[in-house]
RNA sequence: GGUCCCUUCGUCUAUCGGUUAGGACAUCAGAUUUUCAAUCUGGGGAGAGGGGUUCGACUCCCCUAGGGACUGCCA
C-alpha cells in the first residue's frame, strides 16, 4: 500500500521585540501559534528579536520568558536571538547586492525624507535615485544604506489564511532599506532570513504586520525561498475600538497575572477573541487544540471585556485544584503583607473550596477567604454590635450549644441545623444570621452561614461565637 | 495624502443564498435570601447606509460612511 504523500510538518513561531512587556496582542499570537502547532502535531518556536539595540534590554527579554512560562505556552527548543545572527542577515543582504536586487544608496537622510515627498506627489512611494546608478569614486567609502530594488511595476500577491488573497501595487511600496547605515540590518531582512532558516512553514501574527508580509514576499522571491502561509490576526482594541493603551487598564501579560487571573483562564479568553467554535465559550486546553484552526479566525478586531474574562475565570477556578488555589491565594496574601496565622494553608484549603464559586479573580478569592484567616478573639465591627442585643445574645448562646453536639457538621447540615434552631426559636433566620455572621466573620464577606462553620470547624466556630458572647459591651 | 484590512445585539461571536438571525458575557425583571456572590426562570437587544445580482441576500458584486494598520536608518 502506497504511503500517502507526507506533509511537511507544520512549524509555527513567536518573535517577540524585548522592549518592555509582553503585550496581551503578542500573548494571543503566540498562543495561535501554540496552539496551531499543537493541533497539526508541529513545532512552536521562540526567537527573540533584538536587533534593536538602543531598546532591547536583558530584563525584557527575561520578561518574555517568564511571560510565556507563565501564560504556559512552552517553546520548543532553544529560543532564537536574532541580533546573533547578524552574520547571516548580511550574508543575505550581499547575496542581493550580488544578484543587482538590492543596491547601496548614498542619499542622505533629509534628502530622502525629500525624495519621498516628491514620490508621494508623483502618485507613487520613494524609488531612490541610486536604484539605477553606480557608485563612483566619490561615493568610496561614504555612508549608505542598502535597499531593496522593488519592483516598479505589477503587484504583489499575499495568500493570507485568514484575510485571503491580499494584492500590493508595487509601486506604492517603497525601496525600503534592508542595512543601516551603521552596517545593522533591518526588521524585514532579518524577519525573512530568520523564517526560512528556522524552517517556519506558518508565520501567524498581527494585523499590523500584513503589509510587511508584502514586503518579505519580495524578500522571499529575491532570495530564491519558498514563502511561508501567512495568517494575520486581527487586533487586539481597547475599550472606545482604538489601540490599546495604559489607560485601558490590563495591556502586558504580568498585569493580568497580578489581577489574579488564572492562566489557563487567560488562555481560555484569548482564544475566544478573533476566534471560535461554534457555541463554545469555556473550553479547556485539550478542547481548545483539538477545534483550533487558522481557517477558523475572524477578521474583524476585538475588544477586550474584563466581565467575561471573569466569567471565563470563574469558571476555571471552579475546576482548579484547591490546593493549587490554595498556594496562589497565599501568594496574594503574602504580597498584600497581612500577617497570617500559622495554619494558613490549613484554614485555606479548608475555605476556599466553600468560597471558590463566587469569586471571578484570586483577589476575590483571597478577600472571601479572609474572614477564616482571623485570629481570635476577633474585632467586631458596628455593624455587628448593634446586631448584639441582649435577646440576641441569649438566643446565639442556646445556638452554640446546639452547634456543641450539631453532627452533621457540613454546609447543608448546618444550614438545616440553623434552620431548625430557628423554627424552634419561633422566629425567622433573618433574626439569628447577620449576627451569627458577624460574629463569624468580624465583619468581613464570608459565604452562607452553613459553609462559613464548615470552614471554620466546629473549634474555631464555638470559640468566636463564644469570644463574642462572653465581650463586655 | 497613498496602500491595505475590517464592519451582525452594549461586548465576544454563530450563520458559510432560503433561520421567528442562535449562543455567551453584560443588562433588566422575578425566584431564592443571613452579607457579597453564586444559582434558577423570564425579558429587551443586531446585520453601518445606498445601489445592484437573484425567485430569494446578513451571506455575492459595486459605491458611500465609519474604524484600524502600514507608510521609521522600530519591530
Amino acid at each position: 500500500m502506497p504511503s500517502p504523500p507526507t506533509p511537511s510538518p507544520v512549524v509555527t513561531r513567536i518573535a517577540p521585540s524585548p522592549t518592555g512587556s509582553m503585550h496581551i496582542g503578542n500573548a494571543r499570537s503566540a498562543l495561535f501559534n501554540w496552539l496551531y502547532a499543537k493541533h497539526t502535531g508541529g513545532k512552536f518556536l521562540l526567537r527573540v528579536e533584538d536587533t534593536d539595540r538602543e531598546r532591547s534590554t536583558e530584563a525584557s527579554v527575561q520578561v518574555i520568558f517568564d511571560s510565556l512560562t507563565w501564560l504556559g505556552l512552552q517553546w520548543d527548543g532553544e529560543p532564537v536571538f536574532q541580533f546573533a545572527r547578524a552574520a547571516l542577515h548580511n550574508a543575505a543582504v550581499q547575496r542581493l547586492l550580488d544578484a543587482g536586487q538590492a543596491f547601496r544608496c548614498y542619499m542622505t537622510v533629509a534628502e530622502a525624507d525629500a525624495a519621498k515627498e516628491q514620490a508621494r506627489a508623483e502618485g507613487h512611494a520613494l524609488r531612490s535615485p541610486w536604484r539605477d546608478r553606480t557608485p563612483g569614486q566619490m561615493e568610496e567609502g561614504k555612508p549608505h544604506v542598502v535597499r531593496f530594488r522593488t519592483p516598479g511595476e505589477g503587484d504583489t500577491v499575499v495568500e493570507d489564511l485568514v484575510r485571503g488573497t491580499v494584492r500590493f501595487p508595487n509601486k506604492d511600496m517603497e525601496d525600503f532599506i534592508l542595512l543601516r547605515t551603521d552596517g545593522t540590518t533591518i526588521y524585514n531582512l532579518a524577519v525573512t532570513v530568520d523564517d526560512h532558516d528556522m524552517g517556519i512553514t506558518h508565520v501567524i501574527r498581527g494585523e499590523e504586520h500584513l503589509s510587511n508580509a508584502g514586503r518579505q514576499t519580495l524578500l522571499y522571491r529575491a532570495l530564491g525561498w519558498e514563502v511561508p502561509a501567512f495568517a494575520h490576526l486581527p487586533l487586539i482594541l481597547s475599550k472606545s475600538g482604538g489601540k490599546l493603551s495604559k489607560r485601558d487598564g490590563a495591556q502586558s501579560v504580568g498585569e493580568f497575572r497580578d489581577m489574579g487571573y488564572l492562566p489557563e483562564a487567560v488562555r481560555n479568553y484569548l482564544a475566544k477573541l478573533g476566534w471560535g467554535h461554534g457555541d463554545d465559550e469555556l473550553f479547556t486546553d485539550a478542547e481548545a487544540i483539538a477545534w483550533f484552526d487558522v481557517a477558523d479566525v475572524v477578521k474583524g478586531g476585538a475588544k477586550l471585556d474584563f466581565d467575561k474574562l471573569n466569567h471565563v475565570n470563574n469558571w476555571h477556578m471552579r475546576r482548579a485544584d484547591d490546593t493549587r488555589l490554595s498556594g496562589l491565594v497565599r501568594g496574594v496574601l503574602e504580597e498584600r503583607q497581612i500577617a497570617l496565622p500559622a495554619d494558613v494553608d490549613a484554614r485555606l484549603l479548608a475555605v476556599i473550596p466553600l468560597v471558590k464559586e463566587g469569586a471571578k479573580t484570586l483577589l476575590e478569592l483571597a478577600d472571601l477567604s479572609l474572614y477564616a484567616l482571623k485570629s481570635r478573639p476577633l474585632v467586631l465591627d458596628e455593624k455587628t454590635l448593634s446586631h448584639l442585643t441582649d435577646e440576641t445574645r441569649e438566643r446565639l448562646a442556646r445556638l452554640l450549644e446546639v452547634l456543641r453536639t450539631a453532627n452533621d457538621w457540613t454546609p447543608e447540615g448546618l444550614q438545616q441545623t440553623l434552620k431548625t434552631f430557628a423554627e424552634s426559636e419561633g422566629v425567622g433566620l433573618g433574626k439569628i444570621g447577620p449576627a451569627l455572621r458577624g460574629v463569624l466573620s468580624g465583619g468581613a464577606p464570608a459565604p452562607d452561614l452553613g459553609s462559613a462553620l464548615t470552614a471554620l470547624g466546629r473549634e474555631e466556630s464555638l470559640g468566636r461565637i463564644h469570644d463574642a458572647l462572653s465581650q463586655v459591651r
